[in-house]
DNA sequence: ATAGATGCAAATGTTTTGCAGGAAA
DNA sequence: TTTCCTGCAAAACATTTGCATCTAT
């Protein structure tokens, strides 16, 4: 069965936080993964839908919020102030194609430590960071 | 008279595009440029209401548009959501402290090359690019 | 049995829009 | 006097919350 790691990781969560297993959770965890994208919560919403009629927005933005909680997905929010959702994975950032709405993931350890060197001159302590290149894509741009 | 550069900008502006010059849009120009900072909406219609009691946030947020429109302002939204303006300038990204709201302005040469270094490996044709690094300040970290 | 989860409707909070009255050119 | 502005109220829009009901354990 795909996504058999995903499934225990969330069932490990659930189980340490005395929260419950439940087919909306699951539904959602399934589709999430089914993505493997950026979603937004509509699009998760609508796919859900499919097998079960009757859920509500409420619980997908719910169970998004303890996916990332549980470490499984994060929030990304970009300039069209829509939330996406992505599968966690190590740290990255993001390549935006205002046409056509690819986006890209890059890492780029130069500027990581450009980071670093900036934060130390004016005694910053960095936590987290957020770096986004918005564009064209190879397929969407005309020159 | 200070801001005088700026109210000439503004006046070029408006007559260059058949736009009126009108009490308010001048007493919002004074206020967002009196902040020499990142202000809110808020912040300016309750600054500007101290002078013009009945000016609404309409006004506030269209003459934020105009300015910008105009090239005195920039928009920035960071992660709590609200939109801040400052005043235009030469390029450059920020730091943002989580604990006391401040805000610092960075620059990095070896940082934009090696956006352009990433772009070109992907084909993609950078129009602008957010890069914003949270954490806590000098005055707020604990270690 | 009981703590927790769901889904609807309503609220939130920032920014935008429709519109009637008001002011600049 | 005509075109543009203003300010109010209402809308927009993604996300969150209150609450009565349901369900996993």
């Amino acid at each position: 069965m795909a996504h058999d790691v995903e499934r225990q990781s969330l069932a490990r969560y659930l189980d340490d936080h005395n929260l419950r297993h439940t087919r909306q959770r699951d539904a959602i965890l399934e589709v999430f993964l089914d993505a493997e994208g950026h979603t937004t919560a509509e699009n998760l919403y609508e796919r859900v839908r499919g097998k079960h009629p009757n859920i509500g927005y409420t619980t997908v933005y719910r169970t998004m919020k303890l996916l990332c909680d549980a470490g499984l997905a994060a929030e990304r929010r970009f300039e069209d102030g829509i939330t996406r959702y992505e599968i966690m994975h190590e740290h990255h950032d993001h390549l935006v194609c205002t046409r056509c709405g690819r986006i890209i993931e890059f890492e780029c350890g130069m500027i990581e430590s450009a980071q670093d060197q900036i934060a130390d001159r004016y005694g910053f302590r960095i936590l987290r960071h957020r770096h986004e290149l918005y564009g064209h894509c190879r397929d969407c741009r005309d020159d």
